[in-house]
RNA sequence: GGGCGGAUACCCAAGUGGUUAACGGGGGCAGACUGUAAAUCUGCUGGCGAUGCCUUCGGAGGUUCGAAUCCUUCUCCGCCCA
């Protein structure tokens, strides 16, 4: 069974394995459901993991059935209890959705994927569907889930319709009839429930995938755009490069092993490398931070991103693009350029980077917060290691 | 319905009349060290052309020379018992 080896690599749990043997034995493709909440348009590497297991099944033949959450999504996110997200308007969750799409193609195959949004069933269901649904479960049950016992445990609020949650998602799958579902190991509760209730309204239950979590560029939280340590897959390629430059080495085999799409062998080579140093360490996060532009951008854009990083690090050379900001007098309060300029917020702000050393002009460092400057066509401003901005005149 | 507790800066969280722009931790930013690594160390982390001034501790009002701290009132939230 080859098909079931490519499946298992990477995965953290399949629930069952037999069952999965079972489903791989059918005749037919298989329909594969994944779910996603279009609250944030933009697709990071974490999501990348996931999408890449998808597109293995869609190599093996089968169907892919991308469940945009725009009913859960204007409800509002059952996690985030201190302020509860802000439902979104139908308008941003389409918005969201097509830019999710577009970039959500860069990895999956379009011909074997099928988007649907699940408010096309939800917003149909009668309180009575809903009453009927909620008599499948217990509170006890419910209270299993990790987040929920632990904040019960704590006395900390749980609301009703966060136990809804896991309920509504299993009942997607129910109305897809999901023979497999996939997701990172935070929803391997939510899709077991999906496991019960397709049970209870006389179907097959699903095969549960759980996929591990990417780390996030701080190497502890997982990756996620409200910890603000994500690798958008959008971002410009000198973006993408340096963020993964200055990820730990520990995490870079993380990165490696979960980002691209590198097989155990050649894993296990790199790992080896590494040990006995024949392999730099930097040398391995600059050929996964060039692999991963490739795959997002292109063989171009990585080797240019490359280029540019080593010129601006290492030989201390200018970025290629840098920035422009328009200032039309020839003296000027040091404070105020770095305000106009938006290199800092406020002018306390300018001033506490000029004491401590951030701030430099054409090369030269500005210590006195008070120091007028004279200005020079061209002039380079620079604000910490890696903001830059050229001053021009009218 | 009854009882108790809470709301402090980006987050957590101390402070219960006076060196308090507010302890501490996290996060963030900057500097040093480096491989722009990571870890570590140090500093900063309300605003203002600024050795001073202004504004902050859920909202509004009050007491006081002086309030995040006391009083009144409003709003919101949590837990427990029924």
């Amino acid at each position: 069974m080859k098909d079931l080896e490519v499946i298992r690599r990477g995965t953290v749990e399949i629930l069952t394995k037999d069952e999965l043997k079972k489903c791989l034995r059918k005749k037919r493709p298989l329909r594969v459901k994944f779910g996603a909440d279009p609250t944030v348009p933009d697709i990071h590497l974490g999501h990348t993991v996931v999408l890449q297991k998808l597109r293995q099944f869609q190599d093996l033949g089968h169907k892919i059935i991308f469940v945009i959450g725009d009913f859960t999504a204007r409800i509002g996110d059952p996690s985030g209890r201190i302020e509860t997200r802000k439902p979104l308007s139908r308008k941003e969750v389409l918005k969201n959705a097509r830019t999710y799409q577009d970039q959500v193609f860069k990895i999956l195959d379009r011909k074997k994927t099928q988007i649907v949004f699940n408010s096309v069933w939800l917003d149909k269901l009668t309180s009575s569907d809903i009453f009927n649904l909620a008599s499948k479960y217990t509170v006890a049950r419910m209270l299993e889930r990790d987040d929920f016992s632990l904040r019960y445990r704590k006395e900390h609020p749980i609301s009703i319709h966060e136990f809804l949650y896991p309920l509504i998602q299993g009942y997607d799958s129910i109305v897809l009839k999901a023979d497999i579902e996939i997701g990172g190991t935070d929803q391997k509760f939510n899709m077991l429930v999906g496991r019960v209730l397709q049970r209870e309204y006389g179907q097959k239950p699903q095969v549960v995938i759980t996929i591990p979590l990417l780390e996030g560029t701080d190497g502890i939280r997982k990756m996620s755009k409200t910890y603000d340590n994500y690798i958008g897959i959008s971002e410009p390629p000198k973006e993408i490069f340096g963020k993964i430059m200055s990820i730990s080495d520990k995490l870079m085999l993380r990165y490696w092993e979960l980002v691209t799409n590198i097989s155990p062998a050649e894993l296990a080579r790199i790992k080896r490398n590494l040990k006995s140093g024949r392999l730099h360490p930097k040398e391995a996060k600059k050929n996964l931070a060039i692999r991963i532009v490739k795959m997002y951008h292109s063989r171009k854009a990585a080797k240019e991103a490359a280029e540019e990083f080593e010129e601006v690090f290492k030989e201390k050379k200018l970025p290629h693009r840098i920035p422009k900001v328009k200032v039309s007098k020839k003296k000027i309060w040091v404070v105020k350029l770095l305000t106009i300029s938006k290199m800092a917020k406020s002018s306390s702000e300018a001033r506490r980077l000029i004491q401590q050393g951030a701030v430099t002009l054409d090369g030269e460092r500005i210590i006195d917060p008070e120091k007028e400057l004279t200005i020079r066509e061209g002039t380079i401003l620079k604000v910490g290691k890696r903001r830059f901005i050229r001053i021009v005149g009218k």
